[in-house]
DNA sequence: CGATATGTTGAATACGGTCAAAAAGTGTGG
DNA sequence: CCACACTTTTTGACCGTATTCAACATATCG
């Protein structure tokens, strides 16, 4: 399904600042906690995810922050079909390594069709799904069910990348963002953190976690793996 | 930006149950309250709106139901790259009339390339740009802006699709529907809406919305339209 | 007209937010 | 290696928004 890379590396890409061969395509790299692009600006690019954290997050009026997505390797991220200010902000957390990729060029590319235009197709589908359930996580869930669904899909989606094993895998996120992931508090968010490993259901510590009870974690967060596979 | 309509109108399409012609489209119509697809479904479907109303939704194990979309006229619904079981829900709130497209005819168009992959590409992009919107709504807006900054979408998609004028349209949602859009309750809806009212912003009776002090309506929900026309 | 869906209101409750302070962790430079 | 600054985590007390439950009013429709 993240035939997006495999295509992209098939291809001829300059590593250096040259904007040339297929698609206009430049391999990137960004230092932890930097910031890839801001909200508002018109640059006309977009990424692919290599390798490494970021969030996806838009910045609101009220100084609020809600994080729309934390993609991983091989996700498209910031796709639009026409110029314009950028919608939302991306930030690399970790050691961030991207394909940045023109914009025009790959709307261009989606007119002639093929392989490429079909990949776009797939991802597009399937961000819309992932942003469904996160929709119907933070409208319909509670703290406890939330946070249990947000790491029951974070697992499923890094094992796709193949970066989780074992209901285990490193997360970088600090309390705050996953505040700002759920639609909650950082202070309510440690609360629920505390509940679940009281629980024994899950635990996130040092930038690590573990399902320790992984169908228990299933059957209460009402999860269903299978819109990370399709789409709407 | 609704060119996908267009573009339907301009190819052959055959009124009747069979499916031949042009990407295998039938023109379908359905009764007010009747559902279009069900969540779960494999019939390998999807569906562009021609008119009428309908909500996009997602029943959840625990009883609750989590509405994600609310499509107008020309936006495209249920669309996937890859066979396999419906994510969410369809159904229709007034008569709605649609056209009915093979899931695998429009994939395979796609392929092909040329305007339409352009056009499903667009709608697809910029359904991500509202979804994420309505996360931002949803996670970090309380009741009275969440619901002012819903209002304030719905009366900009109307508009593009012609059926808003002045600040006031037509709009028959329930509130219980109201509640699985913004992830309230019910009463909590009606109590927030009765407060909009009492403030002179916005009045939602009988199925008709007017928006009247939509300069301050747009600054308390931090309202900026742009997503309605670019993406992420 | 009666049945059912939708809207409206009140009172009590709960879930998550706010404020504040301290503890633990992380990184930097002397 | 330690001192210092800063970020992140943790906990407590209190508060407020939205939920729950229940009753009644009002539309809507066959």
């Amino acid at each position: 399904m993240q035939t997006l890379l495999q295509f992209m590396h098939s291809h001829p890409v300059r590593a250096g600042p040259e904007r040339n061969g297929f698609l206009g395509v430049v391999a990137k790299s960004y230092k932890p906690h930097s910031i890839v692009c801001h909200q508002g600006d018109e640059d006309d690019r977009l990424f692919i995810v290599k390798s490494g954290w970021a969030l996806l997050y838009r910045d609101l009026p009220n100084g609020g922050r809600q994080i729309v997505d934390t993609p991983v390797r091989g996700d498209i991220v910031g796709f639009r079909f026409v110029e314009g200010p950028r919608y939302a902000s991306l930030s690399a957390i970790t050691e961030l390594a991207v394909f940045d990729v023109s914009r025009k060029e790959l709307t261009d590319a989606i007119f002639a069709g093929g392989l490429l235009a079909k990949e776009i197709a797939c991802s597009l589908g399937r961000l819309n799904a992932i942003l469904a359930e996160h929709l119907a996580n933070i409208g319909r869930r509670n703290a406890m069910t939330r946070t249990a669904h947000f790491f029951l899909e974070l697992e499923e989606r890094l094992s796709i990348a193949g970066m989780s094993a074992q209901g285990r895998y490193d997360c970088p996120l600090t309390q705050h963002d996953l505040a700002d992931i759920l639609g909650l508090t950082a202070v309510h968010v440690n609360r629920t953190l505390r509940e679940l490993r009281a629980d024994d259901l899950l635990s996130f510590k040092a930038g690590h976690v573990q399902l320790i009870d992984r169908k228990k974690l299933v059957k209460m967060a009402g999860f269903d793996n299978e819109y990370l596979r399709y789409g709407l």
